[in-house]
RNA sequence: CGGGGCGUGGCGCAGCCUGGUAGCGCGCGUGUUUUGGGUACACGAGGCCGCCGGUUCGAGUCCGGCCGCCCCGACCA
């Protein structure tokens, strides 16, 4: 995109609303504008992130073999009703009527929806294990609001649910979630722990929490190193080999790892090698065996013709709470890093006199060369104007194409995550991108 | 939901106490200037002063009500 005619409304001063650092820093790189309390439309800039997160979180759910679907943000209350949620769920859930006065609601989670269609069509035990997931928006009707779409009232949430025929069969689906989690959040480019957790208002008594480190998180976290050298990538962990996936969990679960409520420093005094940090909470993951399963009717023909109550689980990632949690993992004091996985564009091409014969021509090819992954800044604006914009922004990669060096077919390659530069010629530069 | 704060051009703010022609910086437009880290100067455009009502000759300013947003706490992907 050429930056000049693109809806990126950078701000050299930080709205008074925002806070904390990743709020900031969305609102002045222009990714996101606040349209209520905890809701926001997504520019741009923020939008393609996003989608290359939801892109990511998609692959990873594809590959341990979970089912992409979308079921509507619009609920009816029935359902709810069936699963004694709709009075137990508080006010926190956004009830509305439609014309014929009839109750329905902004879905919060999908927990009696899914389970609902599961029913409907899913009648014998040869049809289990199943996974089924979705990436949709949610509201949850905060009282408040906060830290920008870290804690939005609307989010984009990848929800998923396992539907298996006993506990045994559960757990293996639960272990493979978490694989998924880890590979997701490792491609990410952040380090995610998973932590034990309380399994809260969904229910269940299996359930892990992944939390991001980031120096500027919500609470702090005390995890064993050992978390760093892990490797479950698909060489080292087969996601359809239990032996695997056990030995996974097992590496996963029995090295300390705890935040604020959990931590217990006599365990802690045991660990060899300790680190200490902040962390924010991306994903969680529950089995809740047949919390819905049972009140909403679910049953299959087990393999004696008599009925079988699924036991399921329910896996959620803060798909739009995670373009937050990144810049909170990846920023300085002049804006964004973006990690290269998500990053909106791969590169930005600051023409530094846009009018020169040389620097346009060079931007250009580079442009052309680049096809979709460069956004080119052809404003007509001074150089410390788009050096500022850039490292904002957060490209990966800055290609400064200036008078002095263009005549000479050379550029200037600066690597935003780490501030190094290099002259190189275009071949070369591009060579270096990939 | 308890406590606190704030709503004035796009953004950041002053003006309100003590009513009397709506201001500043940034940004935006035009021109000159500058030309590798937010250049300088000049001119210019842009405002239901959150909304409704009241007091007053006169309300951004005083009074009442409402709405919105933010922060701390309790609560959460």
């Amino acid at each position: 995109m050429r930056l000049s005619h693109t809806l990126v409304p950078t701000l050299k001063e930080t709205p008074a609303e925002a806070q904390i650092v990743s709020h900031r820093l969305m609102l002045r790189a222009g990714l996101v504008r606040q349209t209520a309390a905890g809701i926001y439309a997504w520019l741009p800039l923020g939008w393609r992130v996003l989608q290359n997160i939801e892109q990511i979180v998609r692959e990873e759910q594809d590959a341990i073999g979970a089912q992409e679907m979308l079921m509507p943000t619009i609920q009816p209350a029935e359902l709810w009703r069936q699963s004694g949620r709709y009075d137990a769920y508080g006010p926190e859930m956004l009830r509305i009527k439609d014309r014929h006065d009839r109750d329905m609601l902004y879905g919060p989670t999908n927990e009696e929806m899914i389970t609902d269609i599961f029913r409907q069509s899913v009648k014998s035990y040869r049809e289990l294990p199943q996974m089924l997931y979705h990436i949709q928006w949610k509201f949850r009707d905060e009282v408040r609001p906060r830290f920008g779409v870290m804690r939005g009232r609307e989010f984009l949430m990848k929800d998923a649910y396992s539907f298996d025929l006993d506990y045994a069969s559960a757990v293996v689906s639960y272990r493979r979630m978490m694989l998924a989690y880890m590979r997701t959040f490792h491609r990410l480019g952040v380090n995610a722990i998973p932590m034990e957790a309380e399994s809260g208002p969904i229910g269940g008594n299996l359930s892990h929490e992944f939390i991001i480190l980031a120096p500027t998180g919500e609470s702090r976290v005390w995890y064993d190193a050992a978390f760093e050298r892990m490797d479950y990538s698909p060489r080292a962990v087969s996601h359809e080999s239990e032996a695997d996936l056990e030995r996974f969990f097992v590496q996963m679960t029995t090295p300390y790892a705890a935040t604020d409520e959990k931590h217990d420093e006599a365990a802690w005094a045991r660990v060899a090698d300790k680190r200490e940090g902040r962390g924010i909470e991306v994903g969680h993951i529950f089995y809740f065996g047949t919390k819905y399963s049972t009140p909403l009717g679910l049953a299959v023909a087990g393999r004696d013709g008599a009925p079988v109550t699924p036991h399921m689980g329910s896996y959620g990632v803060g798909v739009s709470r995670l373009v937050g949690a990144l810049i909170e993992a990846f920023h300085d004091d002049a804006g964004i890093k973006w990690p290269d996985a998500v990053a909106p564009f791969r590169a930005a091409i600051l023409n530094l006199k846009v009018g020169d014969a040389n620097c346009d021509r060079l931007c250009e090819d580079l442009y052309a060369k680049l096809r979709g992954n460069a956004l080119y800044d052809d404003r007509e604006e001074r150089a410390g104007v788009k050096f500022a914009d850039a490292d904002l922004m957060g490209h990966p990669w800055q290609i400064v194409v200036g008078p002095r060096g263009a005549a000479n077919g050379m550029v200037e390659l600066k690597r935003r995550m780490t501030g190094e530069r290099q002259e190189l010629d275009i071949d070369a530069a591009l060579a270096r991108l990939g």
